[in-house]
DNA sequence: TCTTGGTCTTGAACACGTTCAACTGAACAC
DNA sequence: GTGTTCAGTTGAACGTGTTCAAGACCAAGA
C-alpha cells in the first residue's frame, strides 16, 4: 500500500519543517531531521533526493494552505487597492512564521536558475497562480485595463508582490514596521499608475513599458 | 618582510581566480586551489578563511582596475545618457570573462545578510564608490537634477546599474543580446524620467518618490 | 651562539550534504 | 509453501568546506 509510503514522507517532511523553524535551514543537518523522524539518513534522501527538496515541498505545502485564503480575499467584486492588500497578506501571513527561515534561503531568489528561486522552472506552477490571482483581482476589480496591458499586467503586479515579500523578508524593523510602510506608499503609487495609464494619451507610454517587460519576461530569457 | 607574505597570499589568490574563471565557483574545491598554488590547504585558510573571501578579494580587485576606465568615460561633460551607459559597459567589459563564475556567485545578491551581496556591510565601501561614480555622472551631465533629488538620484541610478548587471549575468541569450535590449530600451526612459522630474508640476510627485527611496535605503533598513 | 616570540605553514581531523551497496519484508506467481 | 521481485530502508563511506594542534622559520635580544 502506498500509504505507509505516504506515511514516511509526511513524517520527514513534518521533522523537517519542525526543525527549519526552529533553528533555521543550515542549522537543521539531514542526520538530525532523518533522527528526528526516526529513520536513517539514507531514507531522508529516498524522499527527498535533496534537502532543497524540503523547501519545495514546503512551498508547495503552504501555497495549498493559502489558496482558500487567496479566495476568499477575491471572492467578491471591490477596490483594487484593497484586493492586492489582502492578497499580501495573505502571504505575509502564512509565511510569517518562517519568516527567519526563508531569509537563509532567499538567497537563491535572484538566481533564475536555481530550483528554488520564484523565477526557475520547478517553480513554474506555484508562479502561475501566482500571476493567475492578480489577474483575478483585475477582473474583479473597478478598474478598466486597457487591452493592450491585459496579458501583462497581472506579472507586473506579481513582480510587485515578489518585491514586497523580498522586502518583508529581509525587514528587520520591529514588527517589519517597514514593509507596512512600503506597501503603504507604494500601493497607492501602482493603482494610480495603473488608472493614469488608461488615459489615451499614455498609448505610447503603454508600449514603451510592454516592449519592456518583453524583454524581461520573454521567451530565452534570463529572469523568468 | 611582509614582502612574502603578500606573494603567498597573492599566489594563493591569482590560482583561485583562474580555477574559478576555468570551472567555476563550485568545482574549484579549496584543496585544489591550494594545489595549484603549491601551498598546503590550511594556508589557503590562513590568508582567506572563507572560500566566499576569494570572492571579496575578487571584488577589490576588479574594483580597483576598473577605476581609470571609469574616471576616462566620467573625464568630460557630456549626454548623460551616454555617460550611463559608458558606466555599465565598463561593468560589462570587466565582469565579461567571469560573467559564468559570477553567476555561480549571485545567488547571494539579494540577501542583504551576505557578505557577498552588494547590499552588505563588507561590500559598503565598493558600493559607495559606485554610487559615487553616478553622482559625478549628473554633475558632469546637461542635466539639472532638482535640489531635492541630488541625493537619491545616484543611488537611484547605482541600483538601476545592478538591475542591469544582475539580468546580464543571467541573460542566456547569445552575446547577451536581451541585456543590450533592455538597455537601449531602459536607458532613454530613465533619462526621460530624470529630465520630465525637473518640471515644477512634478514636485509632488517627486515626493513620492524620495518617500520610497527614504524606506526602502533608509537607517535600519532590510536592504542597503 | 643560543633563546625567545612571533609569523607562516602543515596535514590530519571534523561535520555536513550526498551516494551507494546491501538488506528487509511484503506482495505476488507458481 | 517456495521463489521472485521490488519498494522501502539501512548505515557506512566519500568529497567538501573548515578547524586546529603542532611544527618550521626567522628576526631580534641575550
Amino acid at each position: 500500500m502506498a500509504a505507509k509510503s505516504e506515511e514516511t514522507r509526511k513524517k520527514i517532511l513534518e521533522a523537517a519543517l519542525r526543525m527549519f523553524r526552529e533553528r533555521g535551514f543550515a542549522e537543521s543537518t539531514m542526520r538530525d531531521i532523518a533522527q528526528e523522524a526516526k529513520v536513517a539518513t539514507g531514507l531522508a534522501y529516498y524522499y527527498f533526493p535533496k534537502k532543497e527538496d524540503l523547501v519545495m515541498a514546503f512551498y508547495v505545502k503552504v501555497n495549498a494552505e493559502m489558496r482558500p485564503k487567496v479566495e476568499a480575499a477575491l471572492a467578491n467584486h471591490g477596490k483594487l487597492e484593497q484586493k492586492l492588500r489582502a492578497l499580501v497578506y495573505v502571504k505575509f501571513d502564512y509565511f510569517g512564521p518562517d519568516r527567519k527561515f526563508l531569509g537563509a534561503l532567499s538567497g537563491y531568489s535572484a538566481d533564475p536558475g536555481h530550483r528554488l528561486s520564484p523565477f526557475s522552472e520547478e517553480t513554474k506552477e506555484i508562479r502561475e497562480e501566482g500571476i493567475a490571482q492578480f489577474q483575478t483581482a483585475l477582473e474583479r476589480s473597478e478598474l478598466k485595463v486597457p487591452e493592450d496591458l491585459v496579458e501583462a499586467m497581472p506579472k507586473i503586479l506579481w513582480m510587485y508582490q515578489m518585491g514586497m515579500v523580498l522586502f518583508w523578508i529581509y525587514d528587520r524593523s520591529e514588527s517589519q514596521r517597514r514593509t507596512q510602510l512600503l506597501l503603504d506608499k507604494s500601493l497607492g503609487i501602482v493603482v494610480l499608475l495603473l488608472k493614469a495609464s488608461s488615459l489615451p494619451l499614455m498609448r505610447p507610454v503603454r508600449k514603451l513599458i510592454l516592449d519592456l517587460v518583453d524583454v524581461i519576461a520573454g521567451e530565452e530569457s534570463a529572469v523568468y
